[in-house]
DNA sequence: CACATGTCTATACAGGTGTATAATGACTGC
DNA sequence: GCAGTCATTATACACCTGTATAGACATGTG
């Protein structure tokens, strides 16, 4: 008597994501689906997509918060790891890049399609991605106290990371394993860069709090 | 009795590629363009369509190299300021931002749809992008030479500039005209940290060349 | 039992799509 | 002047789209 769950062996919800993800790929964007076919591949009617869904785009959100969870766990997986050696940007560079290896679509979506479709679309990819912006932020500041210099502008460096590590996991994407590697090698020393940078920075002029 | 230039008062390439440009905007990407939406625009037959590319891939491709053009006219502008004053970094980013301002919809492409569609879609970006990378590399280069110290790795501080400029520039697009100006003031920050950054590493790690 | 309720389906409609075909009309060279 | 060569067009086809409508079926309640 609750939301909708497994009332029959009917379909729900989940399925018809499931069938969404199914139909999507290298050449085939969310904002491409038509209801109508993400309906035949989850097996119901046409229509029967409304009892799920209010449209298309609501189905395109939906994705996109699933997508969050696997993005927050790439960010635990890069805690652990951190955690564990001395290094703190090579693994968690290459735990972002291992989740993008993984077959997993959810994560593409995020990677890719953050500036086509509908306005709700985009707001959403973008809630996400400030969500990263922020905990990595949180992170820059608990490390700073540990054992780093005062780090200049933790904001703004988590910004560019997010940024810079989205828009290389994007073009690593598509590539075969031997060059996502050296994306993966390109990008750890881009971010050492950008950290060092900052560091440099914050010697020079003092960051104001 | 060259290629196909004012044979009549008729339509030409040009003028179904202006067509195109005039349906694209915030919520309209290229690749939901079709054919005979642009037809229509451009106030031919569908058919006619043929006349001029072989199929909406190909259009897609046109508008890329074009935008291609806008890039190369953003550089070179970049390059004018920067010999003038002494700066380095601000006029170079903000000429990028500003032709983003102008609702020249070239650069739009560019930034934005550059990982949904075709392959040879994608390639087309993937190249131009190149293009902008290596002219950047050459700047530092040529700007090492002159006026600052060896620069640590030029061909990879040219590839997270450029990448993370236009993530910027992509997330900037949409927002009011204040607070891309923040935006601005951000890129222009985080390029000063990989610039730093680089130069940081280069004295830690001396670059093998 | 009868009845109402909610979920799914089949059918249908109006419109859009890419493209094959044949016809129109303007231009060339002879 | 006339046939040939184009670019362009109108028409047509098969298919896809989102959604409105109404019927089938199972369920819960009296």
């Amino acid at each position: 008597m609750q939301k909708a769950s497994v009332r029959k062996g009917g379909i729900e919800r989940d399925d018809v994501i499931a069938a969404a993800l199914k139909l999507l790929g290298p050449n085939r964007s969310v904002s491409s689906l038509s209801l109508r076919e993400v309906a035949r591949e989850a097996g119901i009617a046409p229509n029967s997509f409304y009892r799920h869904f209010r449209d298309i785009d609501e189905l395109a959100v939906a994705l996109i918060d699933l997508a969050g969870g696997t993005l927050r766990q790439i960010i635990r997986e890069a805690r652990l790891r951190v955690s564990a050696g001395g290094e703190v940007v090579r693994p968690s560079v290459e735990a972002f890049m291992e989740q993008l290896g993984s077959d997993d679509k959810l994560l593409h979506i995020l990677l890719r399609e953050g500036s086509v479709g509908s306005d709700a679309f985009k707001q959403a990819v973008d809630r996400e991605l400030r969500h990263f912006e922020d905990e990595l932020r949180d992170d820059l500041i608990r490390l700073s106290q540990v054992d780093w210099p005062k780090a200049y502008q933790p904001a703004l460096v988590s910004k560019a990371i997010t940024r810079l590590v989205f828009a290389m996991g994007s073009a690593a994407m598509d590539l075969p394993p031997e060059q996502r590697q050296q994306m993966t090698d390109q990008t750890v020393e881009m971010v050492r860069m950008i950290v060092v940078g900052a560091q440099a920075l914050a010697r020079e002029v003092p960051s104001p709090n």
